[in-house]
This record gives structure tokens, sequence and C-alpha cells, in this order.
DNA sequence: TGTTTCGTTCAGTACGAAGTAAACATTCCA
DNA sequence: TGGAATGTTTACTTCGTACTGAACGAAACA
């Protein structure tokens, strides 16, 4: 019985390294996550390293990577010299607002390339314009849901 | 002042390969989606070829891949043997109701993991449907989007 | 029927991203 | 001060994916 449940949680760690790299994270990042939401108490640096078993350098740039974005937070006990991870708080929330960003920022880009291109070539003007806010419709759908999470 | 039209127009189609990449696309299927965006009317198999630089056979995979996903149409003329390729109706629509079922796809996934995990372990069933939860928003909210599309 | 024109398929290649292992820097403790 | 523990950095390797080029099959034309 407990057999199923330790079934259970390396499948669950897998399957979110795969969803995070369809993100375009590294797995190796998505399955840390995955092993901190099942958790969801502190896991130390060492035994990311062992449980998921990876070197210590991918623990490390992964580590590094989400706390960057905010995704998990690096946290000390006393008396312990190591490292400890957890999800950090809101870590949803942030998730869901970077989508949101990722959209405008290609939108804009996007819209961006208009900039030369003159009044007169109105269709050309309308059409890429049509993907852009197919963008930033996106984005915004997806800001508002951030917005409703918290 | 052509010029600039040129250099916006190359400079859109790169982008929209970057961007289509960054959703998981071979960059030269959104190079193709940026020019048939940019162009409107259909564009031959060959042009696809020659304008975009790459060879024939990576534009059949990519346009059967685009067709596949409903982005693009093959299309034909009256007495012209070569393919013709245009934005697909509804294109863009296509594009978003697509990506929301990607995130329902990934949540249901998620949440199966939970089939061997017992009522008593109610932390962990929380915090894994949390993560479920906020794909499957996801999914929702870009769904509503592509309904109001049409 | 032979030839040309197309699009598809497939083997090989190139490239980029991710992970490893080891060297390194730092901190803590004896 | 020496040494162990810990995290970071970097050179190398591995692996997957995307693209090429050529062989192939099918269809149109002559």
């Amino acid at each position: 019985m407990e057999q199923t449940v330790e079934t259970a949680r390396s499948e669950f760690i897998e399957k979110l390294g795969l969803i995070m790299q369809t993100e375009g994270l590294p797995r190796t990042a998505g399955r840390i996550m995955g092993l901190l939401v099942w958790e969801g108490t502190p896991v130390a640096f060492c035994d990311l390293a062992t449980e998921l078993q990876i070197s210590r350098g991918s623990v490390s740039t992964a580590t590094r990577l989400l706390e960057d974005k905010f995704m998990i937070k690096r946290v000390t006990k006393a008396g312990e010299r190591q490292d400890y991870f957890q999800l950090a708080p809101k870590s949803y929330e942030t998730m869901v607002s970077d989508l949101s960003r990722q959209f405008r920022r290609k939108s804009d880009d996007l819209r961006s390339t208009l900039d030369d291109v003159p009044e007169c070539a109105a269709d050309i003007r309308a059409r890429v314009n049509g993907y852009a806010d197919m963008l930033s419709s996106l984005s915004e759908k997806i800001g508002e849901l951030a917005r409703e999470m918290d």
C-alpha cells in the first residue's frame, strides 16, 4: 500500500518534469518543483540530488533558476549548514502572471515590426495586428486570472 | 522606402519563427506561418522553400504539421500543378483552443497521479490539486477567450 | 511511353540544450 | 591552521530535435 504512494510520488514528479519542460524550463527544474510540491516542507539541497538522482551541479543551477523566477525559496535551518528549499509563497500566482507577461512581450515584439510599414499597406498591418491581438488577448485573460488568484 | 518594408517583412517572419518555437513548434513552421500571415494570399510550395531558404523536405514536413493542426490550409489552383498554402480559416481561434486543451490535458494528467493516494494523505492531495487547479483555471480562461473569438 | 514536375520519405548530419564530474571557493568546526 | 562540508562554476559529454539532400513515388504532359 505504501508502495503505491511511492509510485504515485515519483510519477507525479516525473510528470511535472515533462510538463514544465513544455513550458520551456529544464526538466530537472520541473522535477525539483514536483518534489517540493509533493513534500510541502523544506527539502535539503543534498536530498534533492540523491532523491532525484542528479548531480549537485544540476541541483545548483536548477534551484538558482527557480529562485530567480520566484518559484521556490531558499531557506536555512538554525544549526544546519545545508540549504533547504520550499515552494515560494504565491508561486502559482507568480507563474501565471509570468505567463501573462510572456504573451504581452511577444505581442509587443510582433507589433513593433510594423513601425516601418507605411499606412498604405493597411492589409498587411491588419493581419500582423490580428496575430498580435491574439497574443495580447491571451496576456490579458491570463493576467486577469493571476489577479484572481490571491 | 520599399527596402524598409522588406526588412520589416523578414523581421516579422523571423520573430514569429522564434515565438512559435517557444510554443513547441519547429522554427521553420513558425516562419512559414509568418510568411503566410504577412502575405495573406496563397503562397506556392516552392516559393516557401526559396523565400525562406529551406529545403523542400523541410517545407513538406512543416506544412504537414501545420495542416494537421488546422493552422494552414493547402489549396490548389486550376491549371497549376504546385500546391499553395494559406492561413486556415479561424486559425487563431484554433491555436487558442488548442492551447486551452493542452492545459486541460496537463491538469488531468497530474490529477490522475492521485488515484492511488489514500484519503488520509489529505495534505499531499491538496498540494497536487493546487497545481492542477492552476492548470485547469488557465485552460478555462483560455477556452473562454477562444469562444469569444469567432 | 518516356520525361518532367511535384511532394514525400528517410538516412545522415549539425546544432543546441541539459546534465555530469571535477576543480574551485567559501564557510564552519576541531 | 587544517580539514571537512557545502554550493558554484566550468569544460566536456550526451541526447534529442530539426534540417538537409537524395532517393523515391505519383501525377501531368508531350
